[in-house]
DNA sequence: TATATTTTTGAATATTATCCAAATTATGAG
DNA sequence: CTCATAATTTGGATAATATTCAAAAATATA
């Protein structure tokens, strides 16, 4: 018997998701149809870029939160968007900006303790093109993707 | 006709979606009703937190996205989570944490433009307790709450 | 004002979630 | 190892929900 809920858990943190058409409607006290037309709108304009899951990431191995602040080496200066889409690819990368500031890259990474985090660091942020980083731990999580904890 | 779509943006934003359940199935080769057993045990025992969409902030007024560095006053270094709970109240802060080094907390603010964020900023974060605020602008977002733009 | 476009409605149908009892598999104590 | 218990899976039945569609209403446009 395989344990689905790693699988699960993938899935979801990205999509998997639908909007629960009835409840909104009920919510809004407005029939069905005109939810779902409103709603589908939204998809087809491209308003909505996924339904997901938001975790209790203690519990899902993912206990560990960072802002990491990037300084790239100036050759890369032309080109954030170069480093940070090949950032994007890692699951363990909650979110990528290029910022305004002494820094041109913020990213947030969640992994299930300082000691992972240290093995993503030196996999991850070792690469050429990134020169310089510092990182501000998150002690206490207060609300996540609008989600309060 | 009043426009149902502010309000359905609101309620998407942190909830208002279900698992697909059959899609997640068909994905893993598995039974619904096992896929169904799952995600209920991970709903029961606090794994999951919520089901949300994610938006092209950009379509939802929302185009303008500042990290916060906090830095409290020293009579609220003992309990930062007084000001960071009162701060999760408002729909324009997509995260708050509680972090380590020189600040105290940093908040993820997503606004129309920069002059709302500065309406923000001097309506939200002038309030006793802040003692210094630095801001870091998103230029470009390359991946939000685990989902590539 | 007339016409086109968008949105809403309600009913029919298709799809999906949910429930449940039985079967299977894993776990742990002795 | 063996038995008892708990956890998970299965398949079928039912309930709930999403989806579709044509007509109506509302709104925008000229």
């Amino acid at each position: 018997m395989r344990n689905l809920k790693p699988q699960l858990i993938e899935l979801l943190k990205s999509g998997g998701c639908t909007p629960r058409i009835s409840k909104l409607a009920r919510n809004l006290h407005t029939r069905s149809s005109t939810i779902h037309y409103n709603i589908k709108s939204m998809e087809k304009d491209g308003t909505v870029r996924s339904y997901k899951a938001v975790f209790d990431y203690k519990k899902i191995g993912e206990g560990f939160c960072t802002f990491v602040l990037i300084h790239l080496s100036p050759d890369e200066y032309s080109d954030p968007l170069k480093i940070a889409n090949m950032l994007a690819a890692y699951p363990e990368i909650e979110s990528i900006d290029v910022v305004t500031g002494e820094w041109e890259l913020l990213i947030k990474v969640r992994t299930a303790s300082i000691e992972e985090y240290y093995t993503f660091a030196t996999r991850v942020l070792s690469i050429k093109g990134i020169a310089r980083t510092q990182s501000l731990n998150s002690l206490k999580q207060v609300k996540t993707e609008f989600v309060i904890l």
